[in-house]
DNA sequence: CGCAAGACCGTACACCATACGGAGAATGTA
DNA sequence: TACATTCTCCGTATGGTGTACGGTCTTGCG
């Protein structure tokens, strides 16, 4: 029932298993050949979690998808940990890293969205505790690439580190807020009606405008414009403008 | 396991229990005296989760806590969903609302710190998934006092909200990176030569200079700045700063 | 007093991760 | 060719989880 955290398994194992496609594979082995592979795993582990949710995944169902038996995954990746961190390396390398185009603006925008897709494709990333993300290859390539957009800029190395960072991490916000939207309007239909009918009497007492006047009218403006409590999606964009311009200005006055 | 999320429960027993203070409880029951209470679960959780994690919350756990079988917590509290959301509103009125201060940065500044405060305090608020807060008086004051730090700048509703959320997101990102520092320095002590050793084989083999030249250099900055990989603390107040000026920029240009 | 509501909880079910050890297959070596 | 080794696959079991269901007993109301 709880976090999802990355970097829990023995850590060098991990690292093996995250780098396998450039390490090479151990060859000559002696056993029955592998009905299945780790990158199977992998795929497998990361469908359920994109159509049900990271709740919905577990050795068992990934063992089912592949015609094993649960304990047979254990063959391919050491646990649960584990695997994980091979999933947040694996779609971190799912869209390909474009050319960093010219203004600052323009590159910090092309970090953020890269980011922004990733999340929308793959809510269950947002579940995850990647503060100390996995090592892997396409985490590392994709951090090197983020770096870049902010070099030669005469930014301090601590200053570029704290500036991606920042990009980055304002993503998972509006992007949470989409995805719940998303998963609200497909589960909704007519029980939203049904929800406010019951809930109104509540609601009224609760939420007067003496207490709440500026969040009321916030939320009611909201609920107008949209026909939704929020609009992320321009969330997103009116951030990633706030925030390249607070950059822009430090730039400016310390580069 | 997973991904805990607010907003599941039955939602009108939700709100009520949420809003159960202000409600006035139920008079003149029959059964016998409750030998317990909600805010006494409430606590409990609350005591658990900050002292083992959010993982180590169960209703096994906090019926032991109480002097209770499990199966009683459920007279108090419907299920582990609304148990969440009742921490998380719990949480959110444990630090006073301090009075508005002079300038917009000094504001913003209040609401940003009290959610970092908020976060340090009770590291398992991350591991949830809060993109839609339970509706309890704790937040919502919170939220209507957090809107009240920008309100008569000249910004429309929509802009306000937006202001308030990316302030807000944004502090998750250097938060979650504190705990996790904190939480790796408390666990780590003499391991951590142990685990380079073990790593610096293959490391030295992946992380090449050629391919990740920036990243590397950068690294190795933070490294030797702080003997650590980051200093988030710093992260939070550099990310703050920029998060800040972009919103003023803003302010001046529409307000 | 008697009834009904409600607190407490015993039991049970369906999940979960994973430790352990055994069966059998495939290979390397003698 | 024969055997030892190694590795895959998996049966079984342990100890955890949330919570549905129904029973017992306490308590206050009519």
């Amino acid at each position: 029932m709880s976090t999802e955290s990355t970097g829990r398994g023995e850590p060098d194992r991990t690292l093996h298993l995250l780098w396998r496609h450039r390490l090479g594979e151990p060859v000559g082995s002696r056993g029955p050949k592998q009905r299945s592979s780790v990158d199977a795993v992998v795929d497998a582990a990361i469908e359920i979690a994109d159509d049900e949710g990271i709740d919905a995944l577990s050795m068992r169902r990934i063992a089912e998808r592949l015609g094993l038996k649960p304990m047979s995954v254990y063959t391919y990746v050491p646990g649960r940990a584990e695997l994980i961190d091979l999933m947040v390396d694996r779609v971190a390398g799912e869209q390909p890293l474009p050319e960093l185009g010219g203004s600052l603006r323009e590159r910090l925008e092309q970090v953020a969205r890269l980011a922004w897709n990733e999340y929308l494709r793959h809510p269950w990333l947002m579940s995850i505790d990647t503060s100390r993300p996995p090592l892997g290859p396409n985490v590392s390539d994709r951090w090197e690439w983020s770096l870049r957009a902010i070099e030669g800029l005469g930014l301090s190395d601590l200053d570029m580190d704290q500036v991606i960072t920042l990009v980055v991490g304002f993503v998972t916000g509006p992007a949470r807020a989409y995805v719940d939207a998303e998963r609200l309007h497909r589960a909704a239909t007519e029980s939203d009606e049904e929800w406010w009918a019951r809930n109104a009497p509540i609601l009224e007492q609760i939420m007067d405008p003496d207490r709440y006047p500026i969040s009321g009218r916030v939320g009611q403006a909201a609920g107008e414009e949209y026909g939704a409590a929020a609009d992320p999606e321009r969330a997103f964009e009116f951030g990633l403008a706030r925030v390249i311009e607070g950059i822009e200005a430090y730039v400016a006055s310390a580069g």
